[in-house]
DNA sequence: CTGAAAGCGCTTACAG
DNA sequence: CTGAAAGCGCTTACAG
């Protein structure tokens, strides 16, 4: 399938490729009429300039590379990340990027990050951001160090890097969570830690720990425990850790994320123990199932569209203008009160 | 940012960008020695030929664009169609591509149709994939006429294109619906339809009257809906519907999809009438939420995973070899009955 | 087995 | 205002 060339345009308008080229690019130097003429041909030709072309002449290639780190043997389990994933695209398609979507399984793999070295090296994209991956992951200090402009999701590089753009989590997540419960009466609390290799899920069951100690609350060791970030993780944590002590059930569990609080129901529900009623349960997030689910989850909700247009805009901009307003920057969440937290007041 | 290239790695190899070349691409006639040194200094400068180059030589991007079409101001919104998205990806990474994420809001808008053109033309992509738009959107005829390999989700073109793949539901939908309902008992059937420029929508719904008719059962025009595809369309439409006909409910309703019954099932709350009590309800596709819903919704359920990793599979096939065993399929949905239901008999 | 040369489709100084 | 020429980083006949 032979596409038509700037040759063969610069043929039928009668004038030389460099003029083809200086219209394509909008040069000042074209008289409106020759400006004109090129166009017509060059639409009624459905002509438009090969990529390589231009790139191989040092132009960018509008693309962003979203690389989704994931042990998951399936990304499309989640519907979370899924939305994550949208949003990046959507403010991408606003801003006239293109996003090439990778999956990595590991980057503690050499054969991922090769893939990652790749994808950056062979001029697919101009940035690329990640999501999912562990905090300490050499790969982003390296490219960061080669000059590229990555963006991040809930991750941070220990030194400072002028090309690098991170979304985060609010800090408090933990304390409004622990301040939520404390206030409607629960003394007797659980928490659920989630993957201590993420940046946010440290800050949330400390930040919880931290607050309930504030107020005079120890959470016994009996009710804490690790369950991941997955809902199943939830589910095995907490079947493990309520079988174990049903003489004394805490009257409420924080969970480390929405998707575990989901696994925290099922252990709930299996083992007879009301939700909402018996142990009020909290996630953190905003997961779109919160309000179908029930009861409905009460959670430290997020804007998702907002953080990720935003870190979208950041990178457009640095890759535009070489600087942007802010590097780093974290989301506030909103505390959704739902059916899940029972009110011990009344 | 200046990227080592073949010459000077064909200088450091003491050899010349011909043989570098033969080394990377392959060939056999490089004597075993000459291959592993050339390959130590490639590995040593983390050398990646860039894709420009490779490509103005007629290689192939190993890129296949998912051109997402949608009205809606955010496609983030609906997590069954981010699946499909991620099921996409996930395959097309496991047969190592790369997928260019494209958001078109509207294919009867010259813009929107210039920008898949563009995208086609500039050779950014192997292939496309459609998903979302309507049935007669002659861009992807267009496309076809010029040769391009295209996959397309609930879409046929009228001729035969043997460069067109296409992803589809099996024509038995509104049937099983139909017999489902029926052998549970109720013969007060309500029915929505969906988004009539949709290929599965239009047999869903005929289909469900066409099946109920053969039993000797008439859906009448007070039972008869239109909901689009979206929950607040299936809302709006059973509000209405049902508000007018509240001295002779029906007592199950058949919405056009999963997120339509969602729809169904704020109408019902709202007008305080007990789903899968009072009325059932049931849907179609598979919608993650469904199991978490309450009451569970009844659906007729679809393996996205194996839909969309054909397609891709299949495409990559034609793009290959320029052949495939199949150029269109159908998949089989599962009915999977849950709590909204309710089974008349008993 | 290997290198020099041509050429893919662009853009951009340069010269006029 | 405009064209001829050089060059971006590759691959591939071609010749040896």
């Amino acid at each position: 399938m032979k596409r038509i060339n700037s040759t063969e345009i610069a043929r039928l308008a009668g004038v030389s490729r460099s003029t083809v080229s200086r219209v394509i690019n909008n040069y000042p130097n074209v008289p409106e009429a020759t400006r004109e003429h090129v166009m017509r041909i060059i639409r009624e030709n459905h002509y438009y300039p090969q990529l390589s072309g231009k790139m191989l002449m040092g132009k960018r290639s509008r693309t962003i590379g979203l690389f989704w780190v994931t042990d998951c043997s399936s990304i499309a389990n989640d519907s979370l990340s899924s939305m994550y994933f949208m949003h990046i695209i959507d403010e991408a398609t606003f801003k006239n990027y293109m996003i090439l979507s990778c999956v990595v399984r590991n980057l503690t793999d050499p054969e991922n990050v090769q893939f990652v070295r790749r994808t950056f090296n062979e001029g697919r994209i101009d940035a690329g951001i990640f999501v999912g991956m562990d905090l300490n992951t050499p790969i982003i200090t390296e490219l960061l160090d080669a000059g590229e402009v990555v963006g991040t999701f809930d991750y941070t590089d220990p030194a400072h890097h002028p090309t690098l753009i991170s979304a985060n989590f609010e800090k408090n997540i933990g304390e409004k969570v622990a301040d939520c419960l404390y206030e409607l009466g629960h003394r007797k609390i659980a928490v659920i830690h989630g993957d201590m290799n993420k940046l946010t899920c440290i800050d949330r069951a400390e930040g919880t720990i931290a607050a309930l100690e504030k107020r005079g609350i120890t959470v016994p060791d009996k009710w804490t425990g690790y369950a991941g970030i997955t809902q199943n993780g939830g589910y095995e944590c907490a079947k493990a850790m309520l079988s174990a002590t049903l003489d004394d059930l805490p009257t409420a569990i924080c969970a480390s994320n929405d998707c575990v609080a989901f696994g925290v129901y099922q252990a709930l529900n299996e083992l007879g123990i009301g939700i909402g009623t018996d142990i009020s349960v909290i996630g953190a997030d905003g997961h779109p199932h919160n309000g179908f689910a029930y009861p409905a989850l009460t959670s430290v909700e997020f804007d998702f569209r907002e953080m990720f247009s935003t870190l979208v805009d950041r990178l457009i901009d640095l890759l535009e203008t070489g600087e942007t307003e802010q590097n780093e920057y974290y989301m506030e969440g909103t505390l959704v009160i739902r059916d899940s937290v029972r009110d011990l007041r009344l």
